[in-house]
DNA sequence: TGATTATGTGATTATATACTCATATAGTAA
DNA sequence: TTACTATATGAGTATATAATCACATAATCA
């Protein structure tokens, strides 16, 4: 059976999963993985109102994902964990693994 | 600006990361992390109904992380990217990261 | 055959999330 | 001071997701 802690940790680590389970934010990500970008920039980038990127960069922001600095008038955001990165590398195999069986069911049509 | 083509993997990686972003389907990630289980063993331990177990189920086989087969009456459970849990590495990270802001907040009272 | 068991699914309801628009805040610069 | 710009947030609406209950399906065994 399921620990009352083990509850816990699982529920945070949800909403890091849930700060990173949109197409948006995974856009955001990717762009940052370069280096960091003001709010102006990364809606320009992303083809969103800032007021929507906004929110959803302080989603990840309250997941720990994405920290950020003031600099004038802008807000500069950067990754402040990268192995979300990783990530990535494991969904990108993932998807191929999923084309490669789509590829199989096919030539046994 | 964001290309089409980026945008369609976004979205597809956005899948994966939905369907680990809940507390049950991610006890039931670290469930089968050390073996395959049926739905019923599975419900047992997430202390959920069968039903509602069976449904996050079937959303982490359609993202393509967990793949199944038919025993009988029961249907067993595994995982088919165990990358997914390197995954939580980065999250425990995250979390312990977030604990160590909070303190040096906490000591600055 | 009928009874039992494991699993999956339709329908419903409750809740959470995303987006948009309008507005607020705060730094900058004339 | 006023005007301008970047960002954040409240309110409303639309949509997505989760959980529950009832029921359907399908394998097993007496």
């Amino acid at each position: 059976m399921l620990s009352k802690k083990k509850q816990l940790i699982f529920e945070k680590q949800a909403e890091i999963a849930k700060a990173i389970a949109h197409p948006l934010r995974i856009a955001i990500i990717d762009f940052l993985k370069d280096g960091e970008q003001c709010v102006c920039d990364i809606a320009e980038y992303i083809g969103s109102e800032r007021s929507n990127v906004s929110r959803h960069l302080s989603v990840m922001v309250s997941a720990g994902i994405l920290e950020y600095r003031k600099e004038g008038l802008k807000v500069i955001y950067k990754l402040k964990a990268p192995c979300i990165l990783d990530f990535f590398s494991c969904t990108t195999a993932c998807l191929k693994q999923q084309l490669k069986d789509n590829k199989k069911l096919l030539s046994a049509l």
